[in-house]
DNA sequence: CCCTCCAACTTGTCATTGACAAGATATGCG
DNA sequence: CGCATATCTTGTCAATGACAAGTTGGAGGG
């Protein structure tokens, strides 16, 4: 289909896998627009014309980022073979923790500031984010926001340096975040009554 | 003392100042060497005999951001006009909400991913933030982890846009961050059986 | 008081990058 | 076959970080 005939064929899908490679290798500074061209062996320019501007290409990377996030949300609303444990919050918080483990990068671009606002705005990507919060609300009733900021929480201090300075630190976290999680579903359990 | 004599006198304490407000007002994407440069009224290569990279610059800020950090939590070990609450947990993470509110960039420069990572091993920085570290410490206890993540994801999502669409969410959900903390601590404590 | 030296600052330059303009090329359609 | 259009190329510009070499001012020794 898309062979690499001189009018690439398909270069916009061509241009966002390149940029997810060069993300994943050399984080968000090394995604070059021109670094893109080189990388598929085309000009300097030819980015442009499909997507006018980095940050429109951001914006693009994000909002398939945001897609695939909700999607993988949504999967963990039942159990499954991965994760059948019976409790819906801890399967949700599972399964964001772990789709921010794979997929750093456009977590990192998801919710990172180096987005545009306009790349926020756009609304194919604020609809798959809204999918996702559905999730979280599903999950976590009155207490979605105190979920959300839990896993969001353990997801960037997994991910920085202040509280794991050496690697074996960094491998026992893994660890720990999950029990972190445990802990917070049982005690927000423990707390369900109505007090407010 | 430092006049604007020719040789500028403070200019390494200037180029700070400067810098944050530059980033106060346009965001890290603004802080650029020449803006500093030019804002100050010396040439464009003058930081660089005191910054010699705009990364030790950024540095170098995110140091002066975990001191205040690291100040603004011990500060709240005990009980202050500002907030006379008895429960240590609910004061330092009012705490530590209250400095993310209100110092913005400071936050985004110090837990964002444009720090360079050697940045972030400079024995200052790492002191200070363990400094931090330490004050979470005291105050949840073995569940650390946990109520950093809560007040961490709370400030992200706080300032993010996904939250909060509109100015009229984004001015309730003070009240819901607020509201959310109470709720986590008090659920901790109903949990403060050694459960593992 | 003057001379020397050094740190602070300036001027000039280069490579990289995003953005734009204008031209070239192939693909599809009549 | 010939034309129109989307796609891509080449060329260029301004902004920026980084570097080199020159300039200035003042501090300290004689």
């Amino acid at each position: 289909m898309s062979k690499a005939r001189y009018h690439h064929g398909d270069l916009k899908h061509a241009i966002l896998e390149a940029s997810l490679e060069l993300i994943k290798t050399g984080g968000l500074e090394a995604l070059t627009l021109r670094a893109v061209a080189g990388k598929l062996g085309v000009s300097h320019a030819a980015p442009i014309h499909h997507f006018p501007t980095r940050a429109v290409l951001l914006g693009a990377l994000a909002e398939q980022g945001f897609e695939r996030f909700a999607t993988a949300l949504e999967a963990a609303l039942e159990p499954s073979t991965t994760d059948p444990d019976h409790d819906l919050l801890l399967r949700v918080g599972r399964a964001y923790l772990t789709f921010a483990s794979e997929n750093p990068q456009y977590y990192r671009l998801m919710f990172g500031a180096e987005l545009s606002t306009e790349a926020v705005q756009t609304p194919a990507l604020r609809d798959h984010s809204s999918r996702a919060l559905a999730v979280l609300k599903t999950a976590a009733g009155p207490n979605a926001l105190l979920a959300w900021a839990v896993v969001h929480g353990l997801v960037q201090l997994r991910v920085g340096p202040y509280l794991c300075a050496t690697e074996t630190e960094r491998a026992s976290m893994e660890q720990q975040v999950a029990e972190a999680l445990v802990t917070f579903t049982s005690s927000l359990h423990g707390n369900f009554r109505s007090d407010s």
